[in-house]
DNA sequence: GCAATGACGCTCT
DNA sequence: CAGAGCGCCATTG
């Protein structure tokens, strides 16, 4: 269960910002295990307070998994955080990606 | 223990 | 920019 370490990460990632699996991964102490990030995350209970649905693939979209229609319920998270999807269905990374350790300088007023 | 599979990522075409 | 190929590692049959 070394998943721990990766859900540390994950509960690292605050609301309104998104991480990749690589990311997630290379924070975790486990560079290139992006695999493993999304193995951990699906073995996650649904009981679970962890804010997994911050994490997406590299191409800023939401993975497809085992049972359709979840992803749905991701994005609905992810949009209730003021995330929403481009139409072309993913999301703006340069404007969303989380950037550890970086300050929040004054949160643009991009919006 | 070997082979197949999977919430992925990077590189090349 | 999109699609195909290869790599990486833990879990499962």
């Amino acid at each position: 269960m070394s998943y721990q370490r990766i859900y540390r990460v994950v509960d690292r990632i605050p609301p309104g910002r998104v991480a990749t699996y690589g990311q997630v991964a290379a924070l975790a102490g486990l560079p290139g295990h992006a695999r493993q990030v999304g193995y951990a995350l699906h073995a996650l209970p649904e009981s679970s307070r962890l804010p997994w649905h911050r994490v997406v693939n590299a191409k800023g979209e939401i993975s497809l998994r085992s049972m359709p229609g979840a992803e749905l319920v991701q994005q609905q998270r992810l949009a209730r955080e003021g995330v929403h999807l481009q139409p072309n269905g993913r999301i703006p990374l340069e404007q969303v990606r989380w950037k550890p350790g970086a300050r929040v300088r004054a949160r643009r007023l991009t919006r």
